[in-house]
DNA sequence: TTGTATGCGTTATCAA
DNA sequence: TTGATAACGCATACAA
């Protein structure tokens, strides 16, 4: 039925290993042999089997990546810069949405899909401290975020208390004294919410402001709806705030439709931050001051890592932990009129 | 090194078939043999080699699906829609990033994926008509979208120039009669932009509104950005709308915040609709109303489709079109005070 | 520089 | 109900 390397061979009257070397590259092939398999290759319009390959040399030339669900903006775009920098390096990208359910996440690590990936990008979500034993998995495998430290895995993350602080000080830096933030997770240490709310309350305290409560919105998943929610909590409290950090976008700007329809300025009243510096915010209204974490940067560096694990002996496997950079992007949700 | 099939029939006891009907679900295996089967499974940590299966049966379980970019929130929130759909009928979605560029749509066409995935959804853009004869593959396919119609092959698309007159109708049933249009393509006829215009002026003309040109907003990319430059680039000829109709919720997004940043509200000075329903529409200021063009029913209907043409035996392939479900979404853009 | 032979791990065919 | 054995299409020692 489909023609095989076998009709190709046939064809140009060649070997079956020669086809083979010149389909892989293989340098030394006299010219007119390369020529007369390829243009019997081209005749027969041949295609490599991939799945026939894959099973002879073991790997599939697919990486997973393992990420909560695209329809979160900065997941979608991570997943997009993921893709390309794998297609760089002329893998292909198999996405797997876990929905942030821990069952889902415990499934990807089983490694149903070892087969057909030869290594995993993996964000998680519902996993935390106390999982470290689960991230023993004989696969290569790089995490992204920061549920996790000191695993036994490579770990792709941000620079999370820093940035955090960095962008409470340039509230404070505006003159804002009260400072809600949002996303918080009461009680949580190592994960985005916890560092970043540690960086919160560093820069609170360099500044000598007290940090009050009232002003911490909680929320579990960091949608956009959730964001307005809380924001909506704080306000309904009583408190007034005349600034606000959103542990992420997607809830900053939740927040800041909530302010907008209880008729509070943004950012004459309220100045707003945001973290993760997805395009969203670039066409808000206003548009969206936010943290730009290098997404680019740590899906380049989680794939150039991955890459590295596939390729290498599994023995040497000393675990680094890569920290991406970060820097303020300043719009109009802090400084009137700006873009 | 890894365990294989032969191994657990060792095991078992057991020869290498059975453990195989085991693992496939083969009815007719008496309980001890499969209890035992199932236990060196276990005791041997077994995982089936995908890639051999697939080698020997032909399929992989996983689908292709072709589209321009995950970080525009349309294709992100279509893809999980696709992704969720497939894992519903066992399969896995490959994702292939065109960036809307005419080499990689004709890749994709190529079929350099054929022996990795099983079928192929493909969402084309910079395809279009006169390139039906492309279409012709020789492997399961179904578009989504409308840049080509009455192609060989299935087709699931949206009712574009109703849902596009009844958006334009909505409009004019509040009262607005110079409504710029957004994301116009000049010359297009088949594409969405075309069909979207074609409603759009079908509405204005059964109201017996004339249409003015220099409400029409070009916009190549349907993004954010272009939808921005494409209201500034109307507004700047010197024409008043006092509503817009965009041809996409990015660009709605986009146009909106051009609006106000120059200090015209919305929806009180002009009312803005957009087309997609994406995510953002809901917690933008103010909300926007949006044409939901029944992306969940596309997904699942692409997915059926692709399974039933991947199944089926490839004589008796008429090629079906459907068309998904619409319906208005009001919000705030044009209602004032709306959610 | 090219050819031959073997096996990757599974499923399908046919018998038993 | 189970087993022996031959493919699936390719890559790779090893030879020539």
């Amino acid at each position: 039925m489909a023609v095989t390397m076998h009709d190709v061979a046939q064809r140009a009257g060649v070997s079956i290993k020669t086809v083979s070397n010149v389909v892989n590259g293989y340098p030394y092939i006299r010219d007119t042999t390369r020529t007369k398999v390829l243009s019997a290759i081209e005749d027969l319009g041949y295609q490599l089997n991939v799945t026939a390959r894959n099973l002879r040399t073991g790997r599939t030339g697919i990486i997973g990546l393992a990420l909560p669900e695209l329809s979160l903006p900065y997941f979608a775009e991570l997943a997009d810069a993921v893709i390309v920098a794998a297609e760089a390096q002329g893998l292909t990208v198999l996405i797997e949405q876990t929905s942030s359910e821990r069952s889902r996440e415990l499934e990807v690590l089983s490694g149903a899909r070892r087969h057909l990936t030869d290594g995993l990008i993996f964000s998680p979500l519902a996993i935390g401290a106390g999982d470290e034993d689960l991230l023993r998995v004989d696969f290569p495998m790089v995490l992204l975020g920061e549920r996790i430290f000191h695993g036994p895995v490579d770990h792709v993350t941000m620079h999370n208390v820093e940035a955090a602080r960095a962008a409470t000080e340039y509230l404070i830096g505006l003159g804002r004294r009260r400072i809600a933030a949002i996303g918080v997770h009461t009680g949580e240490v190592v994960g985005s919410a916890g560092l970043r709310l540690q960086g919160h309350l560093q820069a609170l305290e360099r500044a000598g402001i007290p940090a009050d409560p009232a002003l911490f919105g909680e929320a579990g998943l960091w949608h956009r709806a959730t964001g307005a929610s809380a924001m909506a909590a704080v306000l309904d409290s009583g408190a007034r705030p005349d600034a606000v950090f959103a542990f992420n976008d997607a809830m900053a700007l939740g927040a800041m439709h909530e302010l907008q329809v209880r008729g509070l300025r943004v950012p004459a009243d309220v100045a707003v931050i945001g973290f993760d510096a997805i395009d969203d915010g670039i066409y808000s209204t206003p548009s969206l001051t936010t943290v730009d974490p290098g997404r680019e940067q740590i899906a380049r560096t989680a794939v150039a890592l991955l890459v590295e694990r596939i390729a290498g002996k599994e023995t040497d496997h000393v675990p680094v932990q890569v920290y991406a950079d970060y820097r303020i992007l300043e719009r109009g949700s802090t400084v009137p009129g700006a873009p």
